[in-house]
DNA sequence: CGATGTGAATAATTTCACAGCG
DNA sequence: CGCTGTGAAATTATTCACATCG
């Protein structure tokens, strides 16, 4: 049945090598001169454990050197390969609400690896219009540009009403991987990647932790 | 050491709790009719497992009728009593980018439970200017006002590298509790609680997973 | 020596499966 | 009967602790 299961890389571990890598990045950035860290360093700074550290960088590969540690370009760019950023990813985003503003012209994406290609509305008083180059098209078009454009990930920035049909429309124009902005919990077949950001279990986790401690 | 470990309920079912939860309104909105409902159709509806569900809602109490299930609106209720979302929390948001606007205008929070009180920002082109009807103030009026207002919970929308002292400056003005949307790990004092969203963590998620599976 | 990599121990979370009860 | 609530098993994740090796 699963084919791709030999060494299949924990969903923690691979949440965690995102910050990780966010760190040595910062490290080579900075040039500091040191070529290698260690694991409690990175630990350290990342607020996770030591031995988690060893135990995320040993499903890579054999990457450190005893009594010296992992050297720090070489290990980026590992993880960088692990996390299928080795190469741009073209991506769609729907709605262009404030939320949708947001992402549209926020420069980080891009430098993460991830390029918006598509942005799609259904408000005629947007479409048409431009955010840092890319036209927002009609949400009609959805379809015939995922598919001319290959796009594989989509970014769904529309009202919850709106998002499981947007998200089936994507799928059916094969969108393989979908991030969820809308406070709605999706449905979506086998095999599609899906992940969420839900704003209000973040705030309801917090508020929560402030009336338990009295 | 902890005086309130008596009960803690697992973070990742205070998660669950919110989506839960937020089935139970829609339904109470919907007034289907139906007063009860099963651990299974939550869990469907939900996608979580019904034995997950079930006990999850034991951390509530004995709230299930045998052979009918659930009540709906005094589960729904009780969830809200645990999350801390029988009152109003006021909350400061720091950062007026796309980012900080987009949530600074969603009228959803407010609906949550979460009324956003106060807006700061540094750039004077934005201060003086209102948000529905909350003026962005300067932040250098941060301690001021969050101790005026006894402010406790508090969004951080700035950019990564203002994060860590806009964090400190808020701690120090009796913030209690924080959503961090910069991308970036912050670090703050025992008892403080943090959360955080990180939309790179998401999307290089997702383009591992597309890479994983061929 | 001093760091990694990893068995083994521990902890946390989920799922199974069923007793118990209205 | 048909559901909840929950022991017990299974699974997953983390931490300890140390053999190993450059």
């Amino acid at each position: 049945m699963n084919a791709a299961v030999k060494n299949r890389i924990p969903g923690r571990t691979i949440n965690r090598l995102t910050l990780y890598k966010r760190y040595l990045e910062y490290l080579l950035e900075m040039d500091s001169g040191n070529n290698y860290i260690t694991s409690s360093e990175l630990g350290e700074e990342t607020h996770f454990n030591s031995a988690i550290v060893r135990r995320d960088l040993s499903c890579l590969g054999q990457l450190g050197q005893r009594k010296v540690g992992y050297k720090i370009d070489e290990l980026c760019k590992t993880i960088n390969k692990v996390l299928g950023l080795d190469k741009t990813w073209d991506v769609a985003l729907i709605g262009v609400g404030n939320l949708g503003k947001a992402l549209a012209v926020y420069r980080g994406f891009e430098k993460l690896g991830f390029k918006i290609v598509a942005i799609f509305d259904n408000d005629r008083f947007k479409i048409g219009k431009k955010w840092k180059g890319v036209k927002i098209q009609d949400m009609k078009y959805i379809s015939k540009i995922v598919k001319q454009k290959r796009i594989k990930i989509a970014i769904i920035a529309v009202p919850f009403k709106a998002a499981q049909e947007t998200a089936d429309l994507l799928i059916k124009s094969g969108i393989k991987a979908i991030l969820n902005l809308a406070p709605t919990r999706l449905t979506v077949p086998d095999g599609i990647k899906l992940r969420s950001i839900d704003l209000a279990v973040k705030l309801e986790n917090l508020s929560h932790l402030l009336v338990r401690d009295r």
